[in-house]
DNA sequence: CTGAAAGCGCTTACAG
DNA sequence: CTGAAAGCGCTTACAG
């Protein structure tokens, strides 16, 4: 492997200056300049990555720590993270913390050991936090502990769904929040609430129910029945919005028990877009986080100085499939 | 930050006898050691990695190219792998190829400009190969270039598919194969036939059908149709075996359709165990590809000496669920 | 604008 | 068994 001095010396010019050119600092003229990086291409010479971290004490790697790299939302979100890192010539290190918050801390601590120039992590539901470090942190779609989180507008994002719901022409609504101890539990159902609250007027009001349960399949199924079978036909909700993908889609399961149609006679909508709600039958209209977005902006806080990193909520976009239509009951 | 210098001076003695203890070097003394590991106690003294990968040329980071972390199946290897190196305090690098030959060498250099230790790659399928390097290569699941593979025993998977059907007293099998330009298609088809064949007697003969397809859904639904449409209910073949859980499922959907009653009119088996093989109605029999034994297997080829590289076969268990049961016609 | 030189924090022959 | 010292390949004040 040839080294700098390799290349200084075929160049006749001293390390400091090739050391100047690899850096595009544009101190060095061009006639150096040129002969410098003729003679880098000619020894095919590749700088020494190590050497460089132990002067500058920062390699060009991100550290991830995601709570478990086989959830689908957290692999998309990893795989535009290192899409975006390599467009700046970074590399990603990723740890998994198992949604354990001394694994997670353990984690981070070894990646800093490694002096990347910054970390981002999805925090696992406990997580302590960490002393200031001299590398930025970022939270990505959950807080860890008091660092900057990048994540869905999730109030928004109900909003729209909200609004959905409410141009379909539907006035006797339920919505199914996820568990309230969390905060995108809260947000969403805030987001969800409120808007229907300012849609709502004396002369054309809005019936709104509000169930909590966990996010996943069962308890969608679970409250879908609650809902449902609380009353006759007259009563029942014409649209169910939840909180999550998950819940919609045991929503739409108890639907079909009950041999009822979606979205003839029922309309229901979701929360994410994983990768199930295009493939269930019928296909779930749902709100889509932007993966892209949140991994795009996660890198380029990292790149950011220190001191500029703040919280983001980023919008996403509401995907109208076949769970969802007009009111039955006429508008 | 404390250096090593700093323990040094705690503990009044050398750099040079820090940095052995540091190694474990068993040359070291007693008296002196314990002094030694108590100055690095009290100092809090974390080892600066890049002065030591200048030194060593190398760092403990495993690079990991896969085509993309997104898939299940690549996101559960990348886990494993990733836990596999934590036990042995590494750290690992993933990069993704997007299943693109190009990518895959850039993803693939750039992991090597990093010093790592070593890389593990699954391939993408028209990959080339790379000049010797002196960091271990591996590949897992497919092979890249020349290096060594580690992958699921395929032919031996089958045979047990093909046991087990046998045991369950089917005589008329159909086999769908995976596209035999594939390495993986064709040892699985290997295995599963000439089983079948060994198993077949005079007396006790059994009658087998091969069908040739894509790995996804539809190929299966489509050659299940045909395969159950060919003949009457006499000559309709009492079980199918698929070369990969999505084929398995198109042929689930097919029987569904034709009203056909799995197990009780028909078994289906799979291979690979992806996570809808068990969420299907009926759950799917398969052979379940053993995923942590792959991950640990190819992080201890990092490991062991250049030399000893080669090839590896690991064995998967079958899973019996519902999809497959006793032969209808009787045994 | 460029060169000479110090120094980042380790590891590892080389002595003794 | 331990210490003194060289050196890994860079970057960056400091001169000029």
């Amino acid at each position: 492997m040839p080294t700098i001095k390799d290349v200084a010396r075929k160049a006749g010019v001293s390390v400091g200056t090739v050391s100047r050119v690899l850096a595009k600092n544009e101190t060095v003229k061009h006639p150096l300049k040129l002969k410098v990086q003729a003679a880098m291409k000619e020894l095919d010479y590749k700088p020494n990555l190590a050497a460089r971290a132990l002067r500058t004490n920062s390699i060009d790697v991100i550290g991830l720590v995601v709570p478990d790299i086989t959830n689908p939302f957290f692999a998309q979100l990893a795989k535009n993270i290192e899409m975006e890192a390599a467009k700046r010539s970074h590399s990603v290190m990723v740890a998994n913390s198992h949604d354990d918050a001394d694994t997670e801390k353990t984690q981070i601590a070894a990646l800093l050991d490694r002096a990347v120039c910054g970390v981002i992590v999805v925090a696992t539901a406990d997580g302590r936090s960490l002393d200031a470090t001299d590398v930025p942190i970022v939270s990505l779609d959950r807080r860890f502990g008091e660092f900057p989180l990048i994540a869905t507008d999730h109030f928004d994002g109900s909003q729209k769904i909200a609004d959905h719901l409410h141009a379909l022409g539907h006035r006797r609504i339920a919505y199914i929040a996820g568990p309230l101890s969390m905060d995108v539990a809260r947000s969403r159902r805030e987001g969800f609430v409120s808007r229907i609250k300012a849609l709502s007027s004396a002369e054309d009001p809005i019936e709104l129910t509000i169930f909590e349960g966990q996010f996943d399949y069962d308890s969608g199924e679970e409250l879908g029945r609650e809902i449902l079978n609380q009353a006759g036909v007259n009563d029942r909700p014409t649209a169910i919005a939840a909180a999550s993908d998950q819940q919609a889609i045991g929503v739409l399961r108890c639907a079909r028990d009950l041999k009822l149609d979606v979205p003839a006679d029922l309309s229901v909508a979701g929360f994410d877009d994983i990768t199930l709600a295009s493939l269930v039958v019928p296909r779930l209209t749902t709100l889509r986080q932007p993966i892209e977005a949140l991994a795009v902006s996660a890198v380029e806080q990292i790149f950011q100085s220190k001191a500029s990193l703040k919280d983001m909520a980023i919008a996403g976009d509401i995907v109208e499939r076949e769970s969802t239509g007009p009111n039955p009951v006429g508008t």
